[in-house]
DNA sequence: TCAACCTACATGACGCGTCATTCATTCCAC
DNA sequence: GTGGAATGAATGACGCGTCATGTAGGTTGA
């Protein structure tokens, strides 16, 4: 492997600059949740696919698929929620190794106390300093490189 | 907070987008990082910053504000990479309350050997998909949010 | 029908990241 | 110079994420 590719110029500080941010403002976002309503971000995102579906309450291989989460991880994540009373565990008739993933009250009233704070957040520290050309230029790029981690998922 | 202003259509759709990158880019280079070269991400970046010093050698604090960690992550960090004979701790002579954190042969060895691979995957994972447009467009992005995430750690 | 295989999910171990706290040293106003 | 604030750094506790593994239940085909 001597004959490495490097990055050119550009790419390098486009690169720098998107490992910067995407490690402050996931730590910012999660510090402002964590700080106001006692969620982290993954707590969040578990709550809203619930949310969105009508009788909150989804398989937990499509929580994962819908989330992009490793199996263990949600797992794991399921767990911790489970205990403090944001979701509850029920057993699923149609298969024998399933379940289901309910919202509880507590869950449903903590993402709506939580979202508009947040929603203020992500519009305040990334909407606000971007031009709509630039947040189109951001779904082009972002699903782009989501395809390529389709393919790179597929080959595994 | 009745009147929360919500993401609009064009807004949220990039914000998914952005999350779901986000997070399976993080995830799909640290698992390359770490069967490959068994470093993470966050070791491969305080190996890079060392590197770039002429002796190989940082305060902390500088460490810290080159890489935008808060302090007890790099503490905790150090040690972790330090138990590994990646880095070395050394009395600081100027400053009776300071340290040196130096880089070891095993460490300057073990970032050689894996920044080919690494770049590689950056570059197949994520620019192999991007036009230098929006290259470009990325980086004037993510710096106008760091100036916001500056603005809001100063308000802190 | 039953063995091989696949799918849905859980768990233990272990490294990572944050918060709160602690401690020593240095700086500075007076 | 000295008492108080600020600075540089470490640590314990605890939630998070991954890997490897385990297990029960479904599916398929000879």
């Amino acid at each position: 492997m001597a004959d490495t590719r490097w990055l050119d110029e550009g790419q390098q500080r486009a690169w720098r600059a998107y490992l910067g941010m995407q490690g402050r403002l996931t730590a910012e976002l999660n510090r402002q949740l964590q700080s106001t309503s006692n969620l982290s971000l993954a707590d969040y995102d578990v709550l809203v696919q619930l949310t969105d579906t009508p009788d909150g309450r989804l398989r937990p291989f499509e929580l994962q698929r819908a989330l992009g989460w490793e199996q263990s991880r949600l797992s794991h994540h399921l767990s911790r929620m489970q205990r403090r009373d944001l979701v509850g565990r029920e057993e699923c008739g149609e298969d024998g190794r399933g379940a289901y993933v309910v919202l509880t009250d507590a869950g449903r009233q903590a993402i709506a106390d939580a979202a508009p704070g947040h929603v203020e957040a992500v519009r305040r520290l990334f909407f606000d300093a971007l031009d709509p050309d630039e947040v189109e230029t951001l779904y082009r790029l972002a699903s782009a490189v989501l395809d390529r981690l389709d393919a790179a998922a597929a080959r595994r």
